[in-house]
DNA sequence: TATTGTTATACTCTATAACTATA
DNA sequence: TATAGTTATAGAGTATAACAATA
């Protein structure tokens, strides 16, 4: 291929010699290659990092959008109940949605039969923004699905259901 | 089932109002059900965690035993060839094989025919650990093959193999 | 000039203990 | 006493910039 596309004017030299090329050798990852534990870890921290670039063009985390979402989704939640929906601790979920709530996307309200609660709402703004970061996650997670192929995204979901 | 366990001289009670049950409300998660970015990384967190204990007992991490296994495998490789095949990064390195090297585990030896590489090598202590936590990660990962049932694990590495 | 290993540094995510106010 | 939210803090893991020695 390389070699037909020289020109015809050229005399017809081999592949030149690339200088020390990079050379990286073929290394042996041995169980790890079949591994449930490693290849997924490796295959779901690509998909995490594309992720993040994609909720980033609506300045938000793969985490934040998560939380929005299921705000919007179950308006009056409250944090805890979050928190226990997505794996997040109660600790560590008071800054995450601090920083919500300064942005103009979420509401605390002070349940009204526990006074120890909130009622989480989304904000106007705050369903403006889910709507158009899940515009992103739809496009980005039917990318996903093509590489999949048909019929792939339910069986790997199915898989993994029985992990879990 | 539990009523009939109460015995036959108590009073048949019903099942006794359990004071404020936890009441966890059914929190509806949307598109997130079938993400392909959101169920696989909750997948991957549990079966992590419990990778995360399995190399407990032997006095590893999963990154570390990742790169153990790697150098026994591939005695001489250099750092950053570890780095290039287990997606590390080689300034993150560094501390890590400090740590392998201090307890006895990894010899870093001048490379011979460049002085500015390391050729990396298990020592004898490094080849039993390697072996012993080598058999704690099979039973771990023949349990959740178990799980997968026959021909699962093939087709999940498969589907992940497509994604990447 | 490029590469290898290194230090310093910072940022995110996660984990634990302890406090307060309500229940 | 238990729960909801909170603070402080510590530990991983990961990211970038810059340097010395060597190629």
């Amino acid at each position: 291929m390389r070699a037909a596309r020289q020109g015809a004017g050229r005399p017809a030299a081999r592949p030149r010699a690339r200088r020390r090329k990079p050379e990286l050798p073929r290394v042996d990852l041995g169980p790890l290659e079949t591994s449930i534990g490693y290849r997924p870890r490796r295959a779901q921290l690509a998909v995490f990092e594309d992720a993040i670039r994609v909720f980033g063009e609506a300045g938000l985390r793969p985490g934040s959008f998560s939380v929005l979402l299921v705000i919007g989704r179950n308006p009056g939640l409250k944090q805890s109940d979050v928190c226990a929906a997505l794996g997040i601790q109660r600790t560590n979920f008071v800054g995450l949605i601090d920083t919500l709530e300064s942005r103009g996307l979420v509401a605390r309200r002070r349940a009204a039969n526990d006074g120890r609660s909130y009622a989480l709402h989304l904000t106007a703004a705050g369903k403006r923004l889910v709507a158009h970061a899940m515009k992103l996650q739809r496009r980005h997670d039917a990318a996903l699905a093509r590489k999949l192929g048909p019929g792939g995204r339910d069986e790997l979901l199915d898989l993994l259901g029985k992990l879990t």
